[in-house]
RNA sequence: GCCUCUGUAGCUCAGUAGGUAGAGCAGGGGACUGAAAAUCCCCGUGUCGGUGGUUCGAUUCCGCCCGGAGGCA
């Protein structure tokens, strides 16, 4: 692979405003956009996922949204490996990649070539676990994890069930600890000239902005499009489903509770995705943030970042 | 105008048989390596509407005043 070009990742929390920054910046960096999100990677979810629009996507060529039907899983791993074919492809067009989106976990994981070579997810192993927990209660499967890997029982709490199964799962199949593991991979560098910029705002305005958006998708017929995919055997436990405004909407079509109750609870998650969001991202020392409740456009955002960039270059120098 | 109920955290409400108060929601902080829009952890001082009185001591009892809801005329 050609390591000259440059990977920008440009990140923030939902409902920002990365997408028109990140045409701008995009257009100004010479770069082909890799989307970074865990949920536009399904088709068929457009209006919930606050999809760009196609006519929008003319302006640069964007990878990695509408590759999968919302029945079939997908994980870090699978992105990490795709986002890979996606960079060779476009630094081999001479172009610089941006990165955009929410997804911290995939972005940092893709930045800094996180390796998950060996240890697959084991549903039978999950499966088995997940009953364990349920008959046993969740610190009897804590102490299973203690037994084989007390490091990481140390740092898992007990009810974080999913995690706890996670590293059992990772110990079984591989035979090694997943802190042992973790740490290897913690200290190997990015193999990448990267950049991180990232995008805020105010935490009031972020709020309302993502209140309004629900709203607006609401009217741009969200109901419509979670009913076609129910309608289709999207269920609950599907990967795609657990996505806000799908989950949500689907307690409502199920008859679990009322519209403006499902609209309500949706606005809120959101801004709790949004919290998290900013927590990941605020600790990685990397980012240069912009906040954009302090500037007039996304176009003057692009700019600013753009500067951002060059500047980072000649710190290193 | 009279009668009844009511005023406690940003919101909805508990509570103190007089010793200055606590839940849910909202909100805040944090964790995160193959489900990550997922999953999990931690955080509750507020003139107890105002003002006088009774009392060693009032958010709690009594009077008046100011909000709000209902009933009777």
């Amino acid at each position: 692979m050609n390591f000259k070009n440059k990977v920008i990742a440009l990140v923030g929390p939902t409902g920002v405003g990365k997408t028109e920054t990140s045409l701008y910046l995009a257009e100004l960096m010479n770069c082909e956009i890799i989307s970074c999100d865990s949920m536009q990677i399904y088709k068929g979810m457009d209006i919930g996922t606050a999809k760009i629009a196609e006519c929008e996507m003319a302006r640069v060529p964007h990878h990695l949204i509408d590759i999968k039907n919302p029945n079939e899983a997908y994980n870090v791993c699978e992105y990490v490996k795709d986002a890979k074919k996606c960079l060779e492809d476009i630094f081999s067009r001479g172009k610089n990649a941006l990165v955009v989106g929410g997804t911290g976990l995939y972005v940092d994981s893709f930045i800094k070539d996180t390796s998950f070579t060996e240890a697959s997810g084991n549903e039978e192993i999950r499966n088995e676990l997940s009953l364990y927990a349920q008959k046993n209660g969740n610190e009897n499967l804590h102490r299973l994890l203690e037994d084989v890997d007390p490091e990481s029982a140390k740092a898992i709490h007990p009810n974080n069930v999913k995690r706890v199964i996670r590293a059992i799962e990772y110990f079984r199949v591989s035979g090694e600890k997943i802190s042992d593991h973790n740490k290897k991979s913690a200290l190997t560098a990015s193999p990448y000239d990267y950049v991180y910029i990232g995008l805020t705002r105010n935490r009031d305005e972020l709020y309302e902005r993502i209140d309004k958006r629900v709203d607006i998708m609401m009217e741009e017929g969200l109901l419509d499009e979670v009913f076609s995919l129910w309608n289709k055997g999207c269920t609950r436990n599907m990967t795609s489903m657990q996505a806000l405004g799908y989950k949500e909407l689907i307690h409502y079509i199920e008859g679990r509770c009322t519209l403006s109750e499902a609209i309500r609870i949706l606005k809120r998650d959101s801004r709790h995705y949004a919290k998290r969001q900013l927590t990941w991202f605020g600790r990685n020392k990397d980012i240069k943030w912009i906040n954009l409740s302090e500037i007039k456009s996304g176009k003057d955002a692009a700019i600013l970042a753009a500067d951002l960039i060059k500047n980072s270059k000649k710190e290193e120098e």
